[in-house]
DNA sequence: ATTCATAATTATGCATTCAAAAACAACGCA
DNA sequence: TGCGTTGTTTTTGAATGCATAATTATGAAT
C-alpha cells in the first residue's frame, strides 16, 4: 500500500477522499495519467489499499473540478483539453488576476504588500534553478490572489490553474523567458507598491500575454 | 418515495448521483435547506427511497461547487454566505459576463445575434410576469455566455450564479427595477449587433453595477 | 476467414453492513 | 444546582456485497 499523506493519523484532519483527490490530481499532473486514459477504479483501490468507496467519491470530485469526466456505465477518463481550452482557460486566469492585482494595490496593507515584495525577490534569485522559479512563482501569484481577499476568486483561478497543469505546455515559459517573466513581475510590483490599480491591472495582463505569446 | 426525475429510466442517462445533486440544489435554492441547516443523510436518503452512497456522492459535489462545507466526522452544512461573499461572487460575475459580452460582439454568427435578440424580445414580453422575467434574464444571460464559446467560463459562471441563489437576496432586482433592468439590455443588444465589443463590456458591466446599487 | 450470435467475464452503480467517533442522556456526587 | 463520569444512541466514514450493464471471448454458420 501507498501511504497518502506521511502517516499522520489524527493530525490528518482531511478526509480520506480528499486525500485520495489530492494524490489522484498529482498522478494527472505528472502523467501518470494520461489524458484520455482510463481510471481503472479496482486497480487504484488495491493501490491504495482502500475500498472503492471514497475512491469514487474523490473522483467526483475532479469530474465537477474539471479534470477527469464520468460517463454513465463506463467509468471516469482523464479530460483531454484542447488547445483551444489551453487558451480559453489562461484567458480567465489573465483577466482574473489581472483584476485581482488591481484589489491588491487598491486595498493590501502595506504588511502584505512586503510580504509580496518578499516573494518576488525570492524570485529573483531563484533564476538559476527553473524548477524553484516555477514553484516560486506559482506561490507568488496565489499569494497575490489571498492578499486580494476574494475566496470565490481564489478558488475559481486554483481550479483553472489546475486545468492548465493537464497541458503538457502549461508552464507557458520558455527557459529564456524566465528573464522577461522577471522584468513583468518588477514592473508589477512597482505598480502595487504605488498603489496604481489600474497599472497593476495591465501589468498583469501583459504578463499574461506574454506569457501566451511565448508559448505559442 | 419522491421521483428525482420525471420517471424516464433509460432516457435519463444521469447518474443518479447527480440527480440527486440537482435535487439538493433545487432544496437549497428554495431554502428547504436554509444556509447553516445540517443535511440528515438518512433522513433525506430515505426520502429519496435511495441508500446513502449516491447522496454522500452528491454531497461532495456540491462540497466542491461550494454550495455545502464538509465538516469531518460532522456531515454536511448548507453554505453561510455573507455580504461580503455574495459581493465578491457579485464582482467576479460582472467581470466574466462583461468579457463574455464583449467576446460574442466579436465573434457571434449572425444566427446566434438573431438567437440573442428573440431571447430579449421574450424577455420584453415578460414584465408583466415576475418569475417569468427572472428565468428569462437567467436563459439569457446564459445564452449569452454559450455563445461566447468558452465552455470553462460557462462553467464558472453557472457555479458562481448557484452561490448567488444561496442568499435570499440574490435577485438583485427590485420590482421596480425591471425596466431599468431591461433598458439596460436593450443598450447590451444595440452595442452586440454593432458589433462593438468595448461598448458591449460597458453595458453588461453597467447592467451589473446598476443590479448592485438596487439591491443596497 | 468473416460475421453474427451467445456465453463468460469484468466493471460499474448502488445497497447493505460494520466500526468507530460524536452527540446525547442518565446518574452520582460535591 | 452545577459538574464530571459513564453508558447509550446516533451518525459518519468506509468496507463489503450484489445486480446489471458493458465488454470480451467463444463458437457456429455462411
Amino acid at each position: 500500500m501507498v501511504t497518502l499523506s506521511s502517516d499522520r493519523p489524527t493530525l490528518s484532519s482531511h478526509a480520506l477522499y480528499e486525500q485520495v483527490a489530492e494524490w489522484l490530481r498529482q498522478r494527472i499532473f505528472d502523467r501518470q495519467l494520461a489524458p484520455g486514459a482510463w481510471i481503472d477504479e479496482l486497480k487504484i483501490a488495491q493501490e491504495l489499499g482502500i475500498s472503492r468507496t471514497p475512491l469514487r467519491e474523490a473522483l467526483k470530485v475532479l469530474a465537477t473540478e474539471g479534470l477527469i469526466t464520468m460517463k454513465v456505465r463506463r467509468g471516469a477518463y482523464v479530460t483531454e483539453v484542447s488547445e483551444k481550452d489551453l487558451r480559453d482557460v489562461y484567458h480567465l486566469l489573465s483577466l482574473l488576476e489581472s483584476d485581482a492585482a488591481a484589489a491588491v494595490a487598491e486595498s493590501a496593507t502595506d504588511e502584505q504588500l512586503a510580504a509580496l515584495v518578499g516573494l518576488h525577490q525570492q524570485l529573483e534569485g531563484a533564476v538559476a534553478d527553473r524548477d524553484r522559479f516555477f514553484a516560486l512563482n506559482e506561490a507568488f501569484h496565489l499569494h497575490l490572489l489571498a492578499v486580494a481577499n476574494n475566496r470565490w476568486r481564489s478558488q475559481v483561478v486554483a481550479d483553472l490553474r489546475k486545468v492548465m497543469k493537464l497541458n503538457r505546455h502549461h508552464s507557458l515559459f520558455k527557459t529564456g523567458r524566465l528573464q522577461e517573466s522577471l522584468a513583468e513581475h518588477r514592473a508589477l510590483m512597482a505598480a502595487l507598491t504605488q498603489r496604481d490599480a489600474p497599472a497593476a491591472r495591465r501589468c498583469m495582463a501583459e504578463h499574461f500575454r506574454q506569457g501566451l505569446a511565448a508559448a505559442t
